[in-house]
DNA sequence: GCCCCCGCTGAAAATACCTTTCAAGCGTGA
DNA sequence: TCACGCTTGAAAGGTATTTTCAGCGGGGGC
């Protein structure tokens, strides 16, 4: 794991909130201090030297070191100048307004603005935050296997067989298991060249980890896609592949966000796949379009309004 | 000379460059190849020590200082916080590009970012399209049924797999249906007071607008939820909530704009429903949410590195 | 034409800042 | 209750930045 972490973390520019809210969870109490100042007011503590961060966040300066190299950062000065980026970007315009959560009593138009808006962020944390690195791996790895086993239970089981039905589509071998007793017997006549995925925004739903471990051991290529890239799934995952955490409330679930997140990281591993193998892919595309138009009906597209 | 300029100059964020040219003539041969190198790679001089910075210029690092002070910085520290601001904003500048259609040798990285943002331009044009009253009526009928039946097929199943595992985790008797078959016995058995949704992209998927017409015609309410508002489904529906259609592309299926347009509707649906049933709602997710927390491993998460 | 003065320049010392180490404190599970 | 392991900050250690200072080159006066 350490590997994976130490090649796959350039720095981050402007994923930073969104890195933030990610590894929160895995940090101690005093490294979310740091954490939360850093992504409360990046400007201001881009003005500050380690020694002023500790004092104000009433920690010393190793645990901002810490905090920093928890983000991505080789240190301390590496994550200033990030920060520094950051405010720069903020003050350039697109600022990052704070939503307010849902309330019980919101009128539905709001409820509209403000799902559309937090999913909006949603997708731009995610894309921010994805290592194009590891998801050119994983591509790569998927564009030459022989076939690929998705697992995922849940939210996330929907996300699996979205992937798959995709890849169906263009020729692919895939399929979505959300049994997690069948998904371990399948991950058990994997082979190297075939390729195993697992989704779970936890990163430590045992259902999923158990085939994809099935899956490691069997030498298959495994990705995990998950909101926490240090959770127990990414022990068995060749390449990690990271969904954004949108904070989540009462009235809006974590599931609604991982699943935007997830979606769209699932959405660009399938493009991926398609580009490398466009001249299977596109005629695929088409005859499967063909095949279904008779299931609408015969004039299946009403004249536009 | 410490007192004036401590005074006078305010660090500049973005007005290097003009600095640097009026500055120019009043600058010394070495300082003008310093402040030539800083104005022509911000980025790259940004990544540079003072060490470093000297160097490349082929000059010495109390140079390199004293150009810094003379751009109005207390030293080169800040400089280069400055720099790597104006590097990301540079860097987040140039981002118009992602408005092309994805062609087959776009790198991955621009496959991301013209996914991310194809996908929160779908969210903004749902919800700027969505009929708020059609929505609530639709909220009330949910709110208030029996029990729900959702019909959807392929890429519109998940949607409709995903709506109904939402109501279920706050109490609310919904199944979705893929089967055609299957869902015309279901639509069957439906009475006043139940609620049937249909969710079909084209408007015309004749295995979804049959179980919806025959849910209509036993006096169940009915909701279509379609990016052809004025498509066959529509016939059936007392509710229609259309969906925004993206344009596609070879390499960018319908059906990747059109799911991330229903999940926005169908979210809007659960929390307006979770809103107006909150009393029961929200123990039951805490509830649900509880169930599920043996399934994941007791630690989440493992320790940093 | 030669010399002296002035200011630019870089090497090296001095300082500030960042990083690492280590032992004490604290919570946690047995 | 005790022991263990993780978290934490103080202080040592190292690196980057700043300052100092002496050398050097050019330009003008004699």
């Amino acid at each position: 794991m350490k590997e994976i972490f130490a090649g796959a973390a350039p720095p981050a520019p402007a994923a930073l909130a969104a890195k933030v809210r990610t590894l929160a969870p895995s940090m101690t109490r005093s490294m979310q201090r740091v954490a939360e100042a850093v992504a409360g007011d990046p400007a201001g503590c881009a003005a500050l030297t380690v020694t002023g961060l500790a004092e104000l966040t009433g920690t010393s300066e190793a645990t901002v070191v810490r905090t920093a190299r928890l983000l991505g950062y080789p240190g301390y000065r590496d994550l200033r100048l990030a920060l520094a980026g950051l405010a720069a970007q903020q003050q350039s315009g697109r600022a990052p307004a704070v939503t307010a959560d849902i309330a019980v009593d919101d009128p539905i138009a709001d409820v509209v603005a403000k799902l559309a808006f937090d999913e909006q962020q949603t997708l731009a944390d995610t894309a921010a935050g994805l290592d194009t690195v590891q998801l050119g791996a994983a591509v790569a790895a998927l564009a030459t296997a022989r076939r690929t086993e998705i697992y995922g239970v849940a939210a996330s089981g929907l996300v699996a067989q979205d992937l798959a039905q995709k890849l169906l589509r263009i020729g692919h071998i895939a399929h979505a298991h959300s049994d997690p007793h069948l998904a371990v017997t399948n991950a058990v006549t994997l082979r190297a060249k075939d390729v195993a995925i697992a989704i779970t925004h936890s990163g430590s739903t045992g259902d999923v980890i158990e085939p994809l471990r099935v899956a490691f051991e069997h030498g298959a290529t495994t990705i995990a896609i998950t909101g926490r890239p240090d959770g127990a799934v990414s022990q068995y995952a060749d390449h990690v592949l990271t969904t954004s955490t949108a904070r989540e409330s009462e009235l809006r679930p974590a599931a609604m966000s991982s699943r935007t997140s997830q979606l769209l990281v699932v959405d660009c591993l399938f493009v991926g796949v398609a580009q490398r193998t466009y001249e299977t892919a596109a005629p695929a595309l088409a005859a499967s379009y063909e095949a279904l138009a008779h299931r609408h009906s015969p004039r299946g597209a009403p004249s536009a309004r």
